[in-house]
DNA sequence: TGACGAATCTGATCAGTGTTCAGACAACCG
DNA sequence: CGGTTGTCTGAACACTGATCAGATTCGTCA
């Protein structure tokens, strides 16, 4: 996870570079919060980094793969955040809930992060470590459903539940639909709706 | 909307062509279908068209304005396939389910138009018929949602709830978390979990 | 210590892109 | 019939991602 600080230009003095992965990981994160994924270009990050305009594909082969590289950190951010955001809360629906304001905001702690991490398209799919920082963030939200769902509901259940509120948080994302202060309420009133749902379906 | 059929290339006798712009959404949508939102070039539609590179510019301003075009029609077909998915069916959960269906369907159905419709990035989202198209869409979701909500529920709610709804679907659209078979099985119980959690909380 | 292979980075080049702009052309309207 | 307006052309500009031979340095093994 590169940590997005240090200045833009330090010309440096040796031919090699010392990190150059993780360098250019770190710009092209900060380009992407600055213009968004549409301003952002391998040529642009190489600048940045005060290196050569080739050196990037030779490290990550092409664009795709550079982005991948951010989304990965990205991932790997979302989880811990989670993490955090959970701990001391004991109520297993809030819990859902907290996770789930994490995933959300996203887009304002990190901007280059999420310009990227929700934008299958960008990103090559099948990076080892891409999917497992993805999956790994999934399996949290998994596991934290099952203990807000009744008890005894069946794997599938939980395993539908869990992706339809990655989905409806996902879709919240990338639709704008839960900017500013309506945020907060909005998802806390779509997860304790779809979990009382759960609920009633148990009973029934 | 453009209808999406046509031989690619006649070439043109007159000077003017006729309805350019037109043709032109025709074109993108095609090479959308078959290139998708990567493949696609300007300069690609102009020469598919049979026209100067910067025809196209001229009638749209640029490449986001030829794909808002792109998009709005889109959503004025995703409208009228909705309506014509509920239509015959009485039971408000199930016309709820159907029109959820469908958003997610369109993938399938076109792949030029879905190619750019869910993403707000490549679209000028101000465009005057792009948002009442879409607006369209959102909307019907939301009378569709008010008759399967418990009576007198507060609008606030119908409204949260058809965005959540809608959020859902468009996160299984981008996810793909919804491909193939287990699509109508997870759309239809996302949308039955989540109307029976709005049932229950009116209960309460 | 020295040398050699491998990794890193450079600089130039290629094909392709979106956008702009003066000007050629045709349709439309007075 | 003539002029104005809108349509389309063709060339130019400033970019982009990708590739490749070759320069430079690191790491390793003798």
């Amino acid at each position: 996870m590169a940590d997005q600080s240090s200045p833009p230009e330090k010309p440096r003095t040796s031919y090699h570079h010392g990190d150059l992965p993780g360098t250019l990981t770190e710009e092209a994160a900060r380009l992407l919060s600055e213009k968004g994924a549409d301003g952002f270009s391998m040529r642009e990050v190489a600048r940045r980094a005060g290196v050569a305009v080739a050196a990037p594909s030779h490290h990550f082969g092409n664009a795709k793969g550079l982005l991948t590289s951010v989304a990965s950190c990205g991932f790997e951010a979302l989880k811990s955040h989670q993490e955090a955001a959970m701990d001391g809360i004991d109520d297993p629906e809030d819990r859902v809930i907290a996770l789930c304001k994490t995933y959300v905001d996203m887009g304002r702690r990190h901007p280059g992060y999420a310009a990227v991490m929700f934008r299958w398209d960008l990103v090559e799919a099948n990076d080892a470590r891409y999917s497992a920082a993805a999956k790994g963030a999934l399996d949290l939200l998994k596991s934290t459903v099952a203990d807000a769902a009744p008890v005894a509901m069946e794997d599938e259940k939980i395993d539908d539940a869990a992706k339809a509120l990655w989905a409806a948080m996902h879709g919240f994302v990338t639709l704008s639909l839960a900017d500013g202060e309506p945020a907060a309420r909005r998802i806390a009133f779509t997860v304790r709706t779809f979990l009382a749902g759960l609920r009633a379906e148990a009973e029934e």
